[in-house]
Formats: C-alpha cells, sequence, structure tokens
DNA sequence: AGCATCGCTATTGTATACAAAGCGCAGCGG
DNA sequence: CCGCTGCGCTTTGTATACAATAGCGATGCT
C-alpha cells in the first residue's frame, strides 16, 4: 500500500486499538483526514481495509463506527486463530527450514529471558512472542492464511491478556514455545498442531478470566 | 456499497467470471473506468474489494492483474474453506433456527430439481448450491467467518468444479446437502463438522481430477 | 403541545486535475 | 551485438472541487 494511505490504516487503527476512539464512536472522514494530514480520498481507502477487517462497521447509511467487540466477537476471535494458527504451525512443521528454526530458538530465548527479569519485561515478551508466531506462519508459506491471521492478532488483546499473566504463566508460554520448536525439529505436524492449539486457548482463557465482563 | 462502485464491481467481477479478462491479463484503472462508464475512483473501490477477495493480485508495483491461481494455491484454498465452512456447519448445528431449517430444505429441493432435469441444470445448481451455503454461513452467526469465507469461495472454481461434475457427483452433493439438514436438526455440531468438511473435500478432489494440469 | 414538513447542513460519493513513480524504449558506449 | 543509461509515457496515488443524500432542526400548522 501507499504512504499516505498505509499512514492513513496505522493511525486511525492505532486509534481504535488504543481507545482514544471508543467503540461506537461516529467516524467522519474528514475529521480522520484531518488528523492524519492526508486528504479523504487515503483516509477512505483505509476505513474500507479497517471495515472489511471489522474494525469499524458501516451503519444504515454509510456512517461509520468504531466496532464494539464484546464478550462473543473475541470467544470468535481467539477460536478462528486457534483453528488457524494450529493450521499454521502444522504445515510449518513439514516445510521449516534450519535457519528458521534457529531464528525460533533465538527468539524464544529472548523471551524467556525477559520472562526470568527480576520484574518481567512485558514489552519485550511482547515483541519477541509477536516475532515467534510471524516466524511460524512465514514458514507455513500461505498468503491467504497470512493475511487472515493478520486480521485476527490483535495487539491490544494480546496485551491485556499478557498484562495479567503472572510470571508462571508467562513462563509456561516459553516452554508451550519450547514444545513447538520441538515438534517442529521432529517434523511433527500433528504434535505442532496440537501444541498451539493448547497455547492459543490457554491464551483465551487467560484472558477471559482476567476480563470477565468484557 | 454506493451505486457506481456497485455497478464497476459487478462490471469488473463479470469480466473475470465470464473469462472475458484471461488470467494473468494487466487490468488498467482507465481503462475498466471507460468500460464501466464511471470514473477511476469507483473503480479502484470496486477493485480494492476484488483484490481482497483474490479475484485479482496487485503486482510489485501496485499494478493489477487478473488473478492466475496454481495448484497450491487452489489445494490451500481447499484446506482452509473445508476447515472454516466445516466450523461453520459445526455452529450452525446449534444456533440455526426452524425458518433457516425449511430454506435449507427449500433450496435443496431446487438443487436436487436442477441436477433431476435430462441435461442437468449447471447454472441453477451454482446458485442454489451458493444459497444454501450462504444461509448454513448466515446460521453460524460470526461475521469474521463470514468474511473470511467470503474471500475463499472463487465462483470461477465452484463453477469449474461443477462443471465437470457428471449427473452422478451432481446427485451426490445434493445427498451430502441433505444429510447436513439431518445433521442441523439433530443439532449435532460434530456430525455437521464431519459432512462439511466432506463435501468439500469431495468437491476439491473432483476438481484436482479434472483440472489435473492447473 | 405535538407532529409533520421543509430546508439547511453535515457527510459521503464521484469526477477530475495534478503529482509521483515505474516500465519500456531508444540511443549511446563498450 | 549486448548492455547500460536516461528520457518519455503510461499508470497509479493524492488532493480538491462538486454532486447527491441523509440527518437534524426549526418553523408552522393542527
Amino acid at each position: 500500500m501507499s504512504k499516505a494511505s498505509e499512514r492513513a490504516y496505522a493511525e486511525i487503527r492505532g486509534l481504535i486499538l488504543s481507545g482514544d476512539a471508543v467503540p461506537g464512536a461516529p467516524l467522519t472522514e474528514e475529521a480522520l483526514a484531518d488528523i492524519c494530514g492526508v486528504s479523504r480520498t487515503p483516509v477512505r481507502e483505509a476505513l474500507r481495509r479497517l471495515e472489511s477487517e471489522l474494525y469499524v462497521v458501516r451503519s444504515d447509511s454509510q456512517r461509520l463506527f468504531v466496532a464494539d467487540w464484546n464478550a462473543q466477537d473475541l470467544a470468535e476471535m481467539f477460536t478462528l486463530r486457534a483453528m488457524l494458527e494450529a493450521h499454521a504451525a502444522s504445515r510449518a512443521a513439514t516445510r521449516i527450514t534450519p535457519q528458521a528454526l534457529d531464528c525460533l530458538r533465538a527468539c524464544n530465548a529472548s523471551l524467556a529471558a525477559a520472562v526470568a527479569a527480576e520484574t518481567p519485561d512485558v514489552a519485550s515478551f511482547l515483541a519477541e512472542n509477536r516475532r515467534f508466531h510471524d516466524i511460524i506462519i512465514a514458514a507455513a508459506a500461505s498468503p491467504r492464511l497470512t493475511t487472515m491471521l493478520a486480521s485476527l492478532v490483535e495487539q491490544p488483546v494480546v496485551r491485556r491478556t499478557a498484562a495479567r499473566y503472572d510470571r508462571a504463566e508467562l513462563a509456561r508460554s516459553a516452554h508451550e514455545h519450547g514444545e513447538l520448536i520441538i515438534a517442529f525439529v521432529a517434523h511433527d505436524a500433528e504434535w505442532a498442531h496440537a501444541v498451539m492449539t493448547g497455547h492459543i486457548r490457554r491464551a483465551f482463557h487467560a484472558f477471559s478470566a482476567a476480563d470477565p465482563v468484557k
């Protein structure tokens, strides 16, 4: 995507994810154009994309609003993510290169280090976690899967999840990553699938427990 | 969507589906604007949508081409579609309303009639088949799933598949739909899941057998 | 006072003009 | 003859102006 469109997309997405744009609030193209410092044209493109990713919803007559995710929406997102990411792990198991495996190991070592610190470094944990999962998705070598997962892995959700993890739970994430790596080394697609499913679903329940109302 | 955009979308999609625009052929916004009788702006919106639905692909630098899928792409599409649509069937099994069930029955009756004709009416088969699957997806009540499946159910593929079905295979489709309906009546999510998986995967293999090279 | 209707305004949709970026061809040099 | 470079033309990206439409409020009628 081009510069202005991309910028508008990132900016608006940021507004929504940060909570600056509250769920249900109306969005007007012109106001967003001002905020992003571009014209309405790229804003419109960004909004179409955000609409297709369900960050914003279109009302009866074309007016846009910030989407409002309820508990069911989140549950469905986690379910779909578990399904698709497990499939990705399964494909990755038989396709991953030694180089990518090394990356995974390095990545998880950093992650483990972030967890092991006296006060766990949640920011690093998140960054390495994201990287770890991205490597697997890339190794799955399925562009469609990549696209779909991109709209399911919401960092704010992940962050809210991780923020409520205690050290033991963070450590368990690192351990599960380690098990995934072993499954990859063994090229065992089913094992990788199972571990990934468990990994995501545990995150889901940690999230639900932390955020019982929403 | 608004009038001109919608028109451009339908027109371009038609060009691709009819085969007038051959796979791999370049598409320029201006030429399409001329064809559709609108300006480039709505054409661009239509193209974005077609791109997200994978009817067209964007090259290294933003040039658009009619999509051309290879065997791997198709295999992955069918696999993802089987996964997601089986999930949809599973959800639908416990959520579907009696009204929707009636729709399914009516729909499948029409489909069976189209198959039973002396020379099977493939166009009607396709229309009813699409409607049948759409009802199930709607009953699954998961907006994200709906969005994702929209970009996986490619009519050109479905059509090429159905075109190579003989009458027995078309009839088997109708039969499988019937079994799905029974699973829905029983509210048996696992059964619905299994039947749908088989239904899609059979279509995949029928397609592969019919189109061994691509 | 309540409701309906009219008109203004806010917002989205479309067209067009202009800017930027790539691709290809031509001309030049090795 | 091949390849490289630079220029022009095609194509896409962005901004802006204008058109259409929906929402909202005010005003007047009952």
